[in-house]
DNA sequence: CCTTGACCTGGAGTCGGCTCCAGGTTGCAG
DNA sequence: CTGCAACCTGGAGCCGACTCCAGGTCAAGG
């Protein structure tokens, strides 16, 4: 069995800098992430520099998703360590991903509500206008 | 013609910390958003405690949807100073408004794309449990 | 080899949006 | 009147999520 930590020796790897250009990160960030433990270490050279591996961009992707759906740090800091604990955790990993798919239900009804209250004002708003050049055509 | 700012004798007016239980925003909230721009100065008692009149509590609820919406405090500090300015600035604020409805638009398409993803993880780990539970019914 | 842009670490700084506090004043129930 | 909860102000502090920096190391093209 190989090591699942390994830095994979035939394996195409980014740099920090590749990762950032293709995700929208920046440098500072990925090692933020890193050092916060949402992203576990990643393989380096000898020199050690950072050499992402597809695996890790596939893990980074689905940490963006999370985060544009609003999900705090320390929430996605909770779901990598039980990622990181093993098949034992899956149970709550599932309970995880449900109670957040619940407040994004609630969050898109909200946003679906607010919507319709701002495009009433919108064409409130549109009317007066219109009035207002009626009687003012400067 | 009536001051628009004087403190209308007559009118059943609230305490802050009335205002801060209907609205759910704190009492140093609700003046720290007064310091800030995005609620005109509200009127006083002879003792200088503040007073909120209807006008007030409806504003504060256009603001508390706004900021459901994730706008920022800087853009709601823009639209109050618009709408502190008189009528010259409808267009402005329709444009403003009209911005903002298109962000809104953005986020909740990304939220969709990322709720459906969300829901085909979730039915990953879903069925992977399961198996797990089938091979090792403990 | 050597240069030079990209990378490393630890730690301080920034920004938005509140939240808390001290030290004093107000206003209503009794 | 008086007591006491609720209010006032100015300013400091906090939290989340980065962002920047100094001072040093690495790696790949020429």
């Amino acid at each position: 069995m190989t090591s699942a930590h390994a830095l994979p020796r035939r394996e195409r790897t980014l740099t920090i800098g590749q990762v950032a250009e293709r995700t929208g990160l920046s440098p500072d960030t990925l090692r933020y992430y890193e050092k916060a433990g949402l992203i576990q270490r990643i393989g380096r050279t000898g020199g050690n520099q950072r050499r992402y591996a597809a695996a890790d961009l596939v893990w980074l992707e689905f940490l963006l998703r999370l985060r544009e759906t609003g999900m705090p740090i320390a929430d996605m800091q909770r779901y990598a360590g039980l990622r990181a604990a093993g098949d034992a955790t899956v149970a709550d990993r599932l309970a995880l991903l449900r109670a957040h798919r619940a407040v994004l239900a609630d969050r898109m009804r909200a946003l679906e509500r607010n919507a319709q209250a701002l495009d009433e004002k919108i064409s409130h708003y549109a009317q007066l206008l219109a009035r207002q050049q009626e009687t003012d055509p400067s």
